[in-house]
DNA sequence: TTTCGATTTAATCAAACGTTTAATAAACAA
DNA sequence: TTGTTTATTAAACGTTTGATTAAATCGAAA
């Protein structure tokens, strides 16, 4: 009966955490950390907004709890990649750009989970100059941009670090870029564009991402 | 003495206006839409907050203003662009590219007036979900991006409207995600990637995004 | 059953928010 | 000179903000 215990672990709480953090991530995606309010999020978790700065201490703390909460998942599941793509071998460059690629877009398309809240707001954060925003990209996304970049340069010698480093960052802003799912592409092409199918966003984007990492190659040497 | 009274035209108004639209620019692109403050904007204007309700009725009308200001100075600048290079002749994939993504990157790199913080500010713009920055969007740089999009159709017919859209959305994203300007370039390559030379990433962007969009194509076919 | 720590609640705080108002001063048109 | 328009100010409006408090409630161990 050990293992019924485990299964439902804490009956008596009614899972407040999670609810807070789904709200206060959906909220923060919608409307940056100064225009969500903690009473909103409240609401929306279905919870007394006390309860927020008893878990987290305050409106800064709970921002940084929403990042870590998914960053951990999603880059995990980078560097394991990473670590099957370079076991005893060197990938090819579509290999790697997806394997940096697939698990952001993948997140981004997973409506089950709040994934696509969290997406909207790694694309504020990247796009953030404050303080607390450079502090999260610090902490959760520079070490697995580091590596990720580094990979880069083994697979693309000629590119060179700087290359490499505005390759990755060009591949990751146009994956955010469709992980943001604004709803534009569908706008501007009368419904043509499909923001929903995962695996023709993911060819797509790493299609671009590729050949324009390669492009930089020639013309870091002019 | 007329021109002297045309030169200083109204010496009774110190420019309220002006100063006003460059501190809201600047909050809004730090702070989006909730987190900036109409009282710390009339503080950084050197105004009166309620000039700022004189001028422009709501916060909301105030951040429309700051939209417009730019974007008919930007917009003017690619159609202008567009205008000579598609006059009689077809222009290469390279030129159409520099003509579309060029103001925009200069925008960014204008330091003397706040251009840097317009940029910020389309990123915030363009990732936002919310109904008045979709609304903005489609008023301000859709129309533009509609006729960009038919241009990369006629000198890439074989890309199709649905690749044309995801090519320049692409494109418009690696561009944006330069003029952010958050430095992570910079620290991701201890230094090595200078975010100021705008010649240097003009020509790295084009490069980038030609070869992606003529990447393009290709998927499109499978 | 009592005890205890973890959870939840309503009430409250000072500060900041967007917005409005009334009053004032300067510039213009008659 | 008048009256009118425009620009600017200080003060206040009611609301909402993030945060704190003390009391209440709960589940489970003693």
């Amino acid at each position: 009966m050990l293992s019924d215990m485990q299964a439902q672990q804490r009956p008596r709480q009614k899972n407040s955490r999670k609810a807070i953090l789904d709200a206060a991530e959906h909220a923060f995606a919608d409307f940056g950390f100064g225009g969500a309010s903690i009473r909103a999020i409240a609401r929306n978790a279905g919870v007394n907004q006390a309860m927020i700065h008893y878990y987290y201490r305050n409106k800064e703390q709970l921002f940084s709890a929403v990042m870590e909460r998914r960053s951990g998942d999603i880059n995990g599941r980078r560097h394991a990649a990473l670590d099957t793509l370079f076991d005893g071998k060197t990938p090819t460059l579509e290999e790697l750009v997806e394997a940096i690629l697939r698990p952001t877009i993948e997140l981004g398309h997973d409506q089950k989970r709040g994934g696509a809240d969290y997406a909207r707001l790694i694309v504020y954060l990247n796009n953030s100059a404050d303080r607390l925003s450079q502090g999260l990209v610090e902490e959760y996304y520079n070490p697995v941009a580091r590596r990720s970049i580094d990979a880069i340069m083994k697979v693309l010698p000629d590119i060179g670090h700087a290359g490499a480093v505005r390759g990755y960052l060009f591949a990751i802003s146009v994956a955010l870029s469709v992980m943001a799912r604004t709803g534009r592409a569908a706008r501007l092409s009368d419904g043509l564009c499909d923001d929903g199918n995962t695996e023709e966003t993911v060819s797509m984007v790493v299609a671009f991402a590729c050949a324009g990492i390669r492009a930089l190659v020639s013309v870091r040497e002019k």
